[in-house]
DNA sequence: CTTAGGG
DNA sequence: CCCTAAG
């Protein structure tokens, strides 16, 4: 932008301004990050058409890129020297030196050691067309950086804007080019490229631009202007005249014998436009004329140079436009096209190109979360209706996400089951993802060796627990009921709880002391609450299936956890006091302390009077719990200080709860 | 993976 | 409970 600018206010003083810039700020051009995409990597195929580069290409080029870069540079010194010389020259004086200069010589050393390799040519027309779609785009941009393009581009600081990096990366990388690179290099480093490129200064990128046929000149790679003048009908060249041509145009010489192809390169070359087909122009003085029209055409670096003011997109599209008369066309460009679209358009129409360009422009890949979320208001549209109700949209979300995400449902799921949503007696599979902890492999395993360790297990437990009957844990009830609603898989889950007692009744042995008869009652209590948790009910909703109500006993486990441990180390009082229940995760653990830390508090002030249980029906937390709860909280200063310190007192009285959990303390 | 916090 | 960022 800076420099855009100062250049359109002073040609010359900006283009030092630029250079300095651009090797300063290139990186950091935003501009660059805007339009990547613009520069659309092709090849030339041996016909001289321009093919999509693959992939494999494109590789390649990257690693060319830093040539491209010196070349483009060249190129457009070229173009703009011509333009300088016809018009403005002797006003901006020697602006190109620094970049041209370095341009020149490694153009001369190519034309030079051009003694054609093939890998070469390759490489140089692969460069070329990034050089000449940096040109369009140059030109193409938006009007503002446009005039600017042009100037700067003659100095190379102009890429920056629209390609910050690259420039830098050419310079740099250079030598870290591969062994072609490297030679093309030393090639450009001949003293005698130098020398003619060098001492001309001002002069090399005219010469090579502008240098039409001149055979005398195409030795020194001086460009010829005699030449120029008179029209030029490509058609009529003899191959060697077209190499020179070639030559004149791009600065080094080409081995290629097709004539169409060296015809499209120079006409291309020197209108910069990506779609000139070689038959239908002939070049006349600066212009190029479609063949039969008069159409008259500006190349577009001299239209460029000398009239910064013309809207510069205009300028790069026109020469696109060149053999498809579109107003319209230019146009677009002007809409927003992206210059890279001139480059591309070269073999399409340019209209086509367009779009294709359009289509082309990168687009985010959605996020997996995007997706997601679109997935699942889409099924709400389709089959939601009245049937997702609020509360039932929950549930359908879930359902959804676990199918977008097939990964967790095997791992993680122990179940699939189909939960019939509240009311609506719609059955949605669903995968719960509950068990985190568990993976099936343990589960198979457990099952494989102790197919009948359900009892076995069960029945330990009872025995530890001195419970005769009772589920330990909600997870059977919510197994039976599971297996309603799907058959599939019930199975797994049973197996799982099989485990689960197994652990649990060790570890219950191993505590039994005094929480035996808690955890005893906890266990009958924690059935019914299953029941209910998982029984889904015709008003609402339904609870939600995969969750596992909290347990007093786990809950009593989970403090006294807490109060071992500290909050926050959630997996150690997992591991150790939850071993027995697997599908307590961590962040289970976390989440319910939340929630007990919450009530304590709320409860707390209402202890006395609420009585221990808020709502029978609800959660049945016994209030010493939610006394020890806070006074943990309290202690580890999770607690606001000020209701701690008052409640403390309050709660300091009860003791049962307490004393219980003191022994373990 | 665990922890912490938001939803 | 679920999800996701952070360490």
């Amino acid at each position: 932008m800076e420099t855009l600018v100062g250049v359109e206010g002073n040609e010359e003083g900006k283009y030092k301004e630029c250079g300095v810039e651009k090797s300063s700020s290139s990186f950091s051009s935003p501009k660059l990050g805007a339009d990547p995409v613009v520069y659309k990597l092709v090849r030339v195929d041996g016909d001289g058409r321009l093919v999509p580069a693959t992939d494999d290409e494109l590789m390649e080029v990257g690693n060319l890129l830093a040539d491209d870069k010196i070349e483009m540079h060249l190129v457009a010194d070229t173009g703009q020297a011509e333009g300088f010389n016809c018009n403005e020259r002797s006003s901006s004086g020697m602006p190109q030196l620094e970049s041209s200069e370095g341009l020149s010589q490694s153009e001369n050393a190519e034309v030079d050691a051009g003694k054609s390799n093939t890998h070469r040519e390759y490489i140089e027309e692969i460069l070329q067309k990034a050089k000449q779609e940096e040109s369009h785009l140059l030109a193409c941009r938006s009007p503002d950086h446009s005039s600017a393009y042009v100037l700067v581009d003659g100095q190379c600081s102009d890429q920056h804007d629209t390609l910050p990096g690259i420039d830098e990366k050419l310079h740099s990388e250079i030598p870290l080019q591969g062994n072609d690179l490297s030679s093309a290099l030393s090639l450009n480093k001949s003293p005698i490229s130098q020398s003619v490129d060098v001492g001309e200064c001002s002069h090399p990128s005219s010469e090579l631009i502008e240098g039409q046929p001149s055979t005398s000149a195409a030795s020194s790679s001086k460009p010829d202007f005699s030449r120029l003048h008179g029209e030029i009908c490509l058609d009529n060249l003899s191959i060697k005249e077209l190499h020179e041509t070639f030559k004149a145009t791009f600065g080094r010489e080409t081995t290629v014998k097709d004539k169409q192809w060296l015809k499209r390169r120079i006409a291309m070359g020197l209108t910069n436009s990506c779609d000139v087909s070689t038959s239908s122009f002939i070049i006349k003085d600066n212009k190029l004329v479609i063949r039969g029209k008069e159409g008259s055409y500006n190349n577009e670096t001299t239209t460029f140079i000398k009239d910064p003011t013309v809207g510069p997109v205009n300028g790069g599209c026109k020469d696109l436009s060149i053999n498809h008369s579109s107003q319209m066309e230019n146009q677009q460009f002007v809409s927003g096209q992206k210059p890279g679209h001139c480059s591309i358009a070269y073999d399409c129409g340019s209209e086509d190109l367009h779009k294709e360009q359009r289509s082309a422009k990168r687009i985010r890949k959605p996020t997996r979360r995007y997706i997601e979320e679109l997935s699942e208001v889409e099924s709400k549209e389709h089959s939601g209706k009245p049937l997702i109700s609020a509360k039932t949209s929950g549930l359908r979300q879930i359902s959804l996400k676990s199918n977008a995400r097939p990964v967790r449902i095997d791992s993680s799921n122990r179940t699939v089951r189909l939960d019939s949503l509240g009311g609506s007696g719609v059955e949605v599979p669903y995968v719960s993802r509950v068990r985190r902890s568990r993976p099936r492999k343990n589960v198979m395993a457990l099952m494989e060796f102790h197919p009948h360790s359900i009892d076995m297990t069960t029945t330990v437990a009872k025995q530890a627990l001195g419970v005769h009957s009772s589920q330990p844990n909600s997870e059977i009830a919510d197994i039976v009921l599971k297996a309603r609603s799907a058959t599939e898989q019930i199975q797994q889950p049973l197996i799982v709880e099989p485990q689960k007692d197994k652990q649990f009744s060790a570890m219950v042995s191993i505590e039994q002391g005094q929480n035996m008869e808690l955890e005893h009652i906890d266990q009958s209590m924690d059935t019914s609450d299953d029941n209910v948790a998982t029984v889904p009910t015709v008003k609402g909703g339904m609870r939600r299936k995969h969750h596992r109500a909290w347990t007093l006993s786990e809950v009593m486990k989970l403090v006294e956890g807490v109060s071992r441990y500290g909050a926050g180390r959630w997996s150690e009082i997992k591991r150790l006091a939850f071993a027995s229940y697997s599908y307590r995760t961590s962040v289970d653990l976390k989440d319910k302390w939340r929630n007990l830390l919450k009530a304590s508090l709320a409860q707390a002030p209402a202890d006395k009077r609420m009585g221990s249980r808020k709502h029978a029906s609800s959660v049945p937390i016994p209030a010493p719990i939610l006394l020890r709860v806070r006074e943990l909280a309290e202690m580890q200063s999770q607690v606001p200080p000020n209701l701690s310190s008052s409640k403390l007192a309050g709660s300091a009285g009860r003791n049962n709860v307490n004393e219980t959990r003191s022994g373990y303390l």
